[in-house]
DNA sequence: CCAAATCCTGACCGAACGGTCAGCTACGGT
DNA sequence: ACCGTAGCTGACCGTTCGGTCAGGATTTGG
C-alpha cells in the first residue's frame, strides 16, 4: 500500500494551499477554485479529498488546535505561579510558531467561524485561557496586558509569515517574543528571564 | 418616513451597518444583501447610495483614513523625539479608540484588499510608521515590539467592540492601553506615565 | 486477465453573488 | 396644475459560488 513517496501527498499539499490562502483572503473569500488553482488541482479534485470546503478548513486546522488543548489542558492550572508563568509563554510562543497560520485564522476569524466545530473548540481553550489568567487579577490593565501581549504577537507572526519583507532569523524572533510577552503577562519579574535579551541591538 | 429603525441619514446608517458586518463576516464574507437586509433596505437601495461594493468600503474607510494621514502627516518626523514619543502613542490610541472597526479592517484584512485606493493609502502611512520608528533603532527586538503593541492594541480594542462583556470603563481601557503601549514602545522610561485626561467623545 | 480500488476530472446543478435598469412614490418649486 | 428630482424597489442579467455525479485513467491484487 504505501511502497513510494514520489512527491508530498495531495491531500496534505491542499492543506497548505488552502490555508495560506484562507489567511490572505479570508475564509469566505478563498474559493474552492483558488485553492484548486493554486494546488495545480482541478475543483473537484479537492472535493474528492474533503467533503466540503467546511471539512477542508476543519482539516487544516486539526493539528493546531489539537495541540493547544494538549499545551493548555496540561498548564491551565499552573499559570498562576509566577515561575511557571515564564515556561508557559515560552511554549505558547512556540506554538504560535509553528502554528502561524492557524492562529492567524482562529484569532482573526474565529468570531465568524465559531459554529465550525473545530474552531469552537479552540475558541473555548482560549477562554479558559483567559479565564485562567484573569481569575487571579482581573483588574482592566492585567486583562489588556494579556490580550494585547497574545493577540499581537499572533498577530505579527502570521503577518510575517504571509508577507515578502521580513527575513529575520527565527531565533531573534523567537526570543524577542518570549520576551515582550513575558513582560506582558508578568509585569512586575522582567529580570527573570532565561532566554538571551539583547537589547537594541543593530542587525547591520 | 413609515421605516422601523432608522433615525439618522440612510447613507450613514448604511455606511455603519456594512463596516459592522464587514468587520464581523470579512469584505468578501459580508454581501450587499446582507448589508440591506441589515440596515432595513433592498440591495438596490444600497447600490443607489453607494455605486458599488467597493465604493460603500471606501466611503466607511476614508473618514478614518483621513485622520490617519493628518496623524501621522503632521507628526512623522517627532516620533525620534522620546518625550514627544509618549504624546503620539496617546493621540494614537486616541485614533484606535474612535475609529475600532475601520482600524480592525485595515489591518486584518488589509493586505488582501490593498487593491482599494482608500486601504492603500492607510498602508502606506502605516509602513511610514513603522518606518519612522525602525529608522532610530531597526533592531528585531523594537521592531517586534512596535508591531505586537500597536496590532495587539487595535485587535484589544476591535474585538471589545463586537464581543460581549463592556462593562469596563471607556477611561479605564485607554488609560491601560495607552500605558502598555508607550511601555512596548520606549522600553526604557516605563516608570512614569502622565495620562492626561483628554475629552475622545467625538459626535459622528 | 480481469475486477476492484484509487485518483482525478469535466459537465452540470441550484443558489447566491455584484450590478443594471425601468419604473414607482413622494414632494418641492414654479 | 405641472414637472423635475430624490429615494427606493423588484425584476432581471451574467458570473461565480459550493457541491454532485458519471466516468476516464492508472494501479493493484487475485
Amino acid at each position: 500500500m504505501s511502497h513510494a513517496a514520489p512527491r508530498t501527498e495531495p491531500a496534505e499539499e491542499l492543506r497548505a494551499v488552502a490555508l495560506r490562502l484562507f489567511v490572505e483572503t479570508s475564509y469566505a473569500g478563498a474559493s474552492l477554485q483558488q485553492i484548486a488553482d493554486a494546488a495545480g488541482y482541478s475543483k473537484s479534485s479537492v472535493l474528492y479529498h474533503f467533503a466540503s470546503k467546511e471539512a477542508l478548513l476543519e482539516s487544516a486546522l486539526t493539528p493546531a488546535v489539537d495541540k493547544l488543548g494538549l499545551l493548555l489542558g496540561g498548564s491551565v492550572g499552573r499559570i498562576a505561579d509566577e515561575a511557571q508563568r515564564a515556561a508557559f509563554v515560552e511554549e505558547f510562543i512556540d506554538f504560535l510558531l509553528e502554528y502561524k497560520l492557524e492562529a492567524h485564522i482562529i484569532i482573526n476569524q474565529g468570531q465568524s467561524l465559531a459554529g465550525i466545530p473545530t474552531i469552537g473548540r479552540a475558541r473555548e481553550w482560549i477562554t479558559r485561557l483567559a479565564g485562567s489568567f484573569g481569575s487571579e487579577m482581573s483588574s482592566v490593565n492585567q486583562r489588556i496586558r494579556i490580550g494585547v501581549g497574545l493577540a499581537g504577537a499572533a498577530y505579527v507572526l502570521a503577518t510575517s509569515a504571509g508577507d515578502t519583507t521580513v527575513h529575520d532569523s527565527i531565533d531573534e524572533v523567537r526570543a524577542a517574543l518570549i520576551e515582550v510577552v513575558s513582560e506582558l503577562v508578568s509585569p512586575s519579574s522582567v529580570s527573570t528571564i532565561s532566554v538571551t535579551a539583547t537589547p537594541n541591538r543593530l542587525t547591520t
